[in-house]
DNA sequence: TCCACTGTTTACATTCGACGAATTGGCATG
DNA sequence: CATGCCAATTCGTCGAATGTAAACAGTGGA
């Protein structure tokens, strides 16, 4: 009898000792029964739980300090940390990046579309939860903007920047990170978009008006001021591409 | 004057090794020098050119890897990856669930509006993007669901997986990456509400609804039918709460 | 000529041991 | 009781050695 019908289990690439290691840890942190706050177990004791080398442990602290839910460091030892936006938004940006090329690419109308249903709803949200905090970072990027109109490139920033800070507003971080991850193409479109003759003042222009409606905490004003922006905004671009 | 108002630099601390080789590599990535496919240097070698011990390396490498951005296998080397959805919906999920304790804690009433701004925008870009695949995905999702119509769990895990599949079926990632990193806090919802009698057929019934709008590419009425859904739920929810 | 097998080479996986550097906490001193 | 110093702890980095997996190239047979 040859190997014919022999049972081949569903070969699992086998996981090296450090993924296992990363996995055992993530899931203490994720079950809860590690919490933010405290600290691990020294690099040594943690190879003689796991039985394996300090090197091994090493690899696998270091990956989930990659990923954010830990802090290590030298002398204290690794603390289990809350992933940050700084985090999240790294590793989506660079999701973002990698899917922009490729047979199943992420097309400039799809970023857009998630670049429209957030911005509009953000704007709405805004406009009720901003804090007079919030209010006067976004008065003063838009200062910053009138006088940077002449240079594209501070001007392009500070645009995404305004648009950026509408999202803290709404105290909510989910949103931060969703527009962290598209920014590159946000700038990308704005650097072009703002070369346009006359941009610059109808963006200020349009800017001013939302700005105006999240101060009176009209939500619905806000949106659709927003709408229009956009709108406007998407027009500009069409024209550019053709 | 005593240090009342100076400026305490966020004093960085010295950046290891290992970090500084995880930032270049990194940034030739980014930079586009190091295109995905690629093969890196063996880990031999790239510590000769930077220097650094083959130890260091390979916790760069190792950071990368579980950022994403690098496939790293035994015999072959580090190959340049894209970052995939799983990858970007973990790191998101965890960002989500850190968020959610602590005084400055990401609020169910939050969730709920990323929920409600991602799912009804993600229904009407289906009904107009969904391919036959998609389709027939989301039918076989419905009739399981009513099947398991009596085992709670269950049919939690489908209503949630359903919602899912109508992100997948608008063509864009990146809004199944964000309804991933929600899909914890949908779950515990789906999870209570279930429980409340004579949701089940409700649920279905507002699915089926959902369904065929998006069957009929109708994107208008798959909107408005998500909206009720979602109003329901929300309604329901906040008996429960109470 | 083409294909399958095999041995070699390359590259990662893991271990051990050692030393330096940063942090912490306790202890001695004034 | 406050201050400053020392010692223990813990991470950071190095180097060498051995095991394992994948790729490669050469060889023999059909």
């Amino acid at each position: 009898m040859t190997s014919e019908d022999v049972q081949f289990p569903t070969l699992e690439r086998s996981p090296t000792l450090s993924d296992r290691v990363t996995d055992s840890v993530l899931q203490m942190i994720t079950s809860n029964a590690l919490k933010p706050g405290e600290r691990l177990p020294s690099e040594r004791d943690l190879g003689i739980k796991f039985g394996v080398s300090r090197t091994v442990v090493r690899e696998a602290l270091r990956s989930l300090a990659a990923k954010g839910v830990l802090d290590v460091r030298t002398g204290s030892g690794a603390i289990v940390a809350r992933v940050g936006v700084e985090t999240a938004s790294q590793t989506l940006r660079l999701f973002v990046q990698g899917s922009r090329a490729g047979s199943d690419a992420l097309h400039y109308d799809q970023i857009n579309d998630v670049r429209e249903m957030l911005e509009t709803r953000v704007a709405r949200i805004a406009a009720r939860a901003a804090q007079p905090a919030d209010l006067d970072r976004l008065r003063e990027l838009h200062e910053q903007m009138k006088k940077a109109k002449n240079d594209v490139e501070l001007a392009s920033s500070l645009d995404v920047a305004f648009h950026r800070e509408i999202a803290v507003a709404t105290g909510n971080p989910l949103f931060v990170v969703i527009i962290d991850s598209i920014e590159p193409a946000l700038l990308e479109i704005r650097r072009k978009t703002l070369g346009s003759a006359g941009r610059p003042t109808k963006a200020l222009r349009a800017h001013a008006q939302i700005l105006e409606r999240i101060v009176a905490a009209d939500a619905e004003g806000a949106e659709s001021a927003m709408n229009e922006h956009l709108a406007d905004s998407r027009a500009v671009w069409a024209r550019l591409e053709s």
